[in-house]
DNA sequence: ATGAAAGCGCTAACAA
DNA sequence: TTGTTAGCGCTTTCAT
């Protein structure tokens, strides 16, 4: 049986109540010596607080739900992962719940999440409907991550595809393009539109006008983008550069440069956007924008703390910023080798374990 | 606030112990209509149940945790998932804890998850080195799934990695190669050596000697299986195919083939293994075996609940068999197109919402 | 600054 | 078959 708060108080020759104070970090005043005293008294008897029945009593949990549509999915799991690490640093878990796509599934997962007393939810890359309607939350505080409904909800984090949108644009026209392709996501994606106006302001700023025979729509995937850079490339005047709207574009574009004789970078500059691992492992490596994941995941999880903890907060969508990553579909003089495949971190544990076992 | 069990009872003119025995399925004998009116009146109420005043009273958790090492780490989402659909069935969920490859975090998480009751733990692909020692895991049940340490240990659930080499083999064999070379992963991992014996026994039951110089080491990453496919590839009497041993190292050689000039899979068949994105999104595509991960995820949820709810059972690992992925990169007649990108669930579904919005 | 005691919602031993 | 009641471990009000 676990040590609890009662054995650590007879053991104190304190009450209970003395105990909790000391343990909980309450802001009852107490001495400071009896708290110390308490405090290590527990540590060294092997007291750990019981969650659950702290939580039965205070209707509060240290467990915050994430609801997404499927955690395999391209970039949930680094979300996930920022998530995990954000509530690490104050205390709390998650349960992560997948809806597969159905927007029943969420209600349902609300309320077996209520059974744990879970305060706060965090909706992340879910495709629910929630603009529409109508989700029975009670109280509970709710924040989105990397939604993907239509834009300008109040606490939601969301990456900056705009800012993205110009650092591959801008990184086209640095390296003396004119004349520079694109090609669009989907249009269910309001990222898509996203990085269409960055690529037209950035061809604005710099002078170049708007030529709408070089955008095709694609929709996100290899074989969309390899048909819309064949067009593009069938052009009269074709670009000497296409700002593809994701990596999978991007090796679309790539594959059909290749079928028409094309050498990237050298006849065709190609920006892709995510940095999806095929990015580091495509030949040429592919230029192109970090979609922040991670970041928005801690920037979610950190939005929920303070909204569970403080209160109310400023409710503003958060924008988090990508970065560019250089590599070889641009040329850039950055003719650098691959960046692929440094032997991970879990190979070079298992190789210290391996070299530990010998002995 | 939430409907409570009081309050069910006082409606129903019963007492909380007769609501209680209703809606928990308690074997306890009880009148088949009290109980059939109290689930229809809860039901209409609202209610449900409180698993936080469950869980203190019973000691018990509807909850299980996960350690991994990471969870974004390749494999590591799929098992989750596998998991989290297995749990579901059974009413769980689990908490999910990286370990980010330092073991003394273990011992850490289980202390985390102790505090919620938490009976029971999946290890998933931790490096841990539960071997050697002494995690105090006090009276909890726990598994492993796909284990990175040595073999053989009870309740583990891991892949069939001998029956995967030999589907991997014998495919080239059947195409009639009789020159087969291996490239295989660190030593560090024992899949490694798994999917070697797996190649040598293929081999012989085919009647084809076994030649030392047709096996080369790598690491599992793309740059080793670039090199070491050159290798291969400069022999006096180089293979006409290889089995790879895994997706990255197949691009490696797929690269070192084209870089010679060969065409793949007309002068080189290739056979990777995992089953990763990369293998349906290079060119060609790979042929592969696949790492079942989703399956394995479920198999040890499923272990996992046996144990906590029937006590003990077999001790056996239990193997988990992939399939052949039958793609380019090997020929086979099989010159179809690419099997890549059909528009994921996640768009289908995005666009009905946004038919649906414009109505 | 500390203690006594109520009670969160539920289950289960015991009683009827 | 149903009811009464103690109590899981903790926090917190109220009293001292």
């Amino acid at each position: 049986m676990a040590v609890t708060i009662r054995q650590v108080a007879e053991a104190a020759n304190v009450s209970v109540a003395t105990v909790s104070r000391a343990l909980s970090n309450s802001d009852h005043p107490m001495s400071v010596e009896t708290r110390q005293r308490i405090v290590e008294l527990a540590q060294k008897m092997g007291y750990h607080p019981n969650q659950v029945a702290r939580s039965l009593r205070t209707e509060r949990s240290p467990i915050i739900g994430v609801i997404c549509d499927d955690i395999t999915s391209a970039f949930t799991t680094a979300i996930v992962r920022g998530i995990q690490d954000r509530l690490k640093v104050d205390g709390y878990f998650c349960i992560v719940i997948n809806t597969d796509w159905n927007p029943q599934n969420e209600q349902r997962a609300i309320q077996d999440l209520a059974g744990h007393s879970i305060e706060g939810i965090i909706f992340t890359e879910t495709t629910h409907q929630f603009a529409n309607q109508e989700l029975n939350l009670e109280d509970r505080k709710y924040v989105f991550v990397h939604r993907l409904f239509p834009k300008d909800y109040p606490h939601s984090v969301v990456p900056d595809e705009i800012y993205g949108g110009r650092l591959a644009v801008d990184h086209l026209i640095q390296l003396g393009h004119r004349r520079i392709g694109h090609i669009k996501g989907s249009p269910a994606y309001y990222s898509s539109e996203d990085r269409f106006q960055a690529y037209r302001a950035a061809l604005q700023d710099a002078g170049i006008p708007f030529d709408r025979s070089l955008v095709e729509i694609g929709n996100y995937d290899v074989e969309n983008g390899y048909k819309a850079a064949q067009k593009l490339l069938d052009l009269p005047e074709p670009p000497t550069a296409i700002f593809a709207g994701n990596d999978l574009t991007a090796l679309g574009t790539i594959y059909a440069a290749q079928d028409k004789g094309l050498r990237v970078p050298d006849d065709l500059a190609i920006v892709g956007y995510d940095d999806q691992q095929i990015a580091s492992l495509a030949r040429p490596t592919i230029t192109t924008v970090t979609l922040p994941c991670f970041q928005m995941g801690q920037a979610s999880a950190e939005l929920l703390i303070s909204l569970l903890t403080k209160g109310e907060v400023a409710q503003d969508e958060i924008k988090v910023k990508g970065e560019l990553i250089v590599r070889e579909s641009c040329g850039s003089g950055q003719t650098a080798r691959s960046t692929i495949s440094k032997p991970s971190s879990r190979l070079d544990r298992l190789e210290a374990i391996r070299e530990q076992q010998k002995r």
